[in-house]
DNA sequence: TGTACATCAGTGAACGCGCGTTCACTGATGTAC
DNA sequence: TGTACATCAGTGAACGCGCGTTCACTGATGTAC
């Protein structure tokens, strides 16, 4: 009878060979990594790779996949207001947007490297951004209403915030800043640099 | 009589190649550029790259001793007041550095490519805008000496406006902006966010 | 000023390394009867 | 339950491409006398 021995087995390689990726993109970074580095590190042969991913940039989605399967890049919205003139709503933005980018960390460098040398993964990224970029510009518009004065567009300032969050999370995450120093420090400048 | 016609033309080579392979980077990016597609660009034999530098890393070395040689790397501390509690210091500091970015802008993003390859290199980046860094961080404490309520430690405002800086004229400048917009952003967006 | 030799910038074909990718093979799992 | 064949995950040696780098060569410039 099929125990599906063999799907297991092949499910359980792709998946070590996934979690081998992640440790060596720590490791040496994404564009310094080669197959048989991943394959090495997972126990396999060479050949193994290409059973389960046609090249080091399908591997790379497949990682992207999970990390939005994930589900936490839109973590935002829920629970919290949504008013940016409220110091606290500003805090629970920036908090999430943390912890997600530090859970996801190695992938999101690996991402970036990518997106450095290939202008279609650059495309891809900016797509999946894009989102949370609007998602920021609306939230600066409602810190408008709320009394807010706004030193710019709320859609520039969306992008300062963006790249400015990314930023500091692959620096300092890199460095071992402490997530709530972090947090704190990077609420204020934003809360003060929107006018609060 | 030795007019030195043979050394001026090794330096004109030079030079040319120099050139050529700004206009590459530029088009294709550091790591995707090969030495071929420099000399190609210079229309030169491919080893006539090697008479002048060592690998395409060191030609990069070069790049940057010329822009460092350009000498405006702390442009910001001549000829204006550096107490950031005055909005018009905070924009002449953000004004010298848009525009001697604007103005290194290939070199800067070939720096930045090979520093996220090669770890020596991303050292000696850091290297260089360290002084940047501890200038911005002297203004900072000398601004609120001068009355402002920073909303953090100083070292690390710094930090994020150097990184921010660096940041936005690099997507900025590549998407086009208008210099004028920007600066006026960059200016009003920090100087609200140190609490002026 | 002229001649003979030395030096050197530049050439481009060829070399060779690194690495991604393939493929014939193995042994275990799945299927048919 | 057993036997014979098919399928398929995984192996690892070998292949081959791309590209950095070398090197014998050329012709022009420099030097000596």
């Amino acid at each position: 009878m099929a125990t599906g021995v063999r799907r297991q087995q092949a499910e359980r390689t792709e998946a070590e060979l996934k979690a081998a990726a992640v440790r060596v993109f720590g490791r040496l970074g994404y564009l310094n990594t080669k197959i048989t580095d991943i394959t090495a590190e997972a126990g396999r042969a060479a050949g193994s790779f290409y059973s389960h991913f046609g090249n080091k940039e399908a591997l790379l989605e497949a990682l992207l996949a999970d990390v939005l399967a994930f589900g936490d890049a839109s973590a935002g919205s829920a629970g919290h207001s949504d008013d940016f003139s409220s110091r606290e709503a500003v805090r629970f933005h920036v908090a999430s947007y943390w912890h997600a980018s530090r859970r996801h960390r190695v992938v999101l460098d690996a991402l970036r490297q990518a997106a450095t040398v290939d202008a279609a993964v650059a495309a891809r990224l900016q797509e999946l951004t894009d989102p949370d970029l609007r998602h920021m510009a609306e939230h600066l518009v409602r810190a408008r209403e709320g009394g807010l004065t706004l030193p710019g567009d709320p859609a520039r300032l969306a992008e300062i915030f963006t790249t400015l969050m990314a930023e500091m999370a692959a620096q300092w995450q890199a460095a071992g800043m402490p997530d709530d120093e972090a947090i704190e420090l990077l609420t204020s400048f934003y809360y003060a640099g929107i006018g609060g």
